[in-house]
DNA sequence: TTGACGGTTAGACAAATATCGAACTATCGA
DNA sequence: TCGATAGTTCGATATTTGTCTAACCGTCAA
């Protein structure tokens, strides 16, 4: 085993970012959805599971990003939400050491 | 191995409630200093690492007692908070689902 | 009993934020 | 080239929430 999933190190900066995105309901089912999708999931296929408007959904898209939850790819007109495994890892850890 | 953590089953609101409890800093704080003091300690030891007023504490308090996370043994004029480790462990295994 | 002390409650206030509509950019097919 | 479509950005708004002060309640020792 062990994939992709190298050791990340993470500062205190995200891991707060990483609890705040964390905190929002919506976010979190974004997060399950492209969990339960494999790791990665169109920006469309989003939208047809969550009831907000595309504005709402692009706003909690980039807070994930900036936490470092999820990797966007553009490419022409859509985009693909990827889960960062390494960073999820990392923040499980964390909290392991409570 | 294996303590006093007994299987705990959280509803949807609690976990939305712990996710919330732990967006808060100086929260998480307040339970890493209760982890690192072995899993207890008194409200007057708080106080003296946190910053703000007792009032603050208190709504603090309150909120990660209401989110599960930690139980408030009051007595006398004291206070004791102690960490759930139940309910903790309960939620590592929830995020790790995904 | 009374005063000091630990903690709580209530109310106010400022900062953060989830959400929306509207205007915008960029891509792709006809 | 045009129009439709996918997603972003901006500004506004309403709600939430972290913090404080002030008033309060219980306990304990003198």
């Amino acid at each position: 085993m062990a994939a992709k999933t190298k050791a990340v190190r993470l500062t205190a900066r995200q891991l707060e970012r990483i609890a705040r995105a964390l905190a929002d309901p919506r976010r979190y089912q974004i997060l399950e959805q492209i969990g339960k999708s494999g790791g990665t999931l169109s920006c469309t296929a989003m939208r047809e599971c969550q009831p907000v408007t595309a504005a709402t959904l692009s706003h909690h898209m980039k807070e994930l990003e900036t936490a470092g939850l999820i990797r966007i790819a553009r490419e022409g007109k859509f985009a693909t939400l990827e889960l960062d495994r390494g960073v999820w890892q990392a923040y499980l850890d964390h909290l392991n050491r409570i």
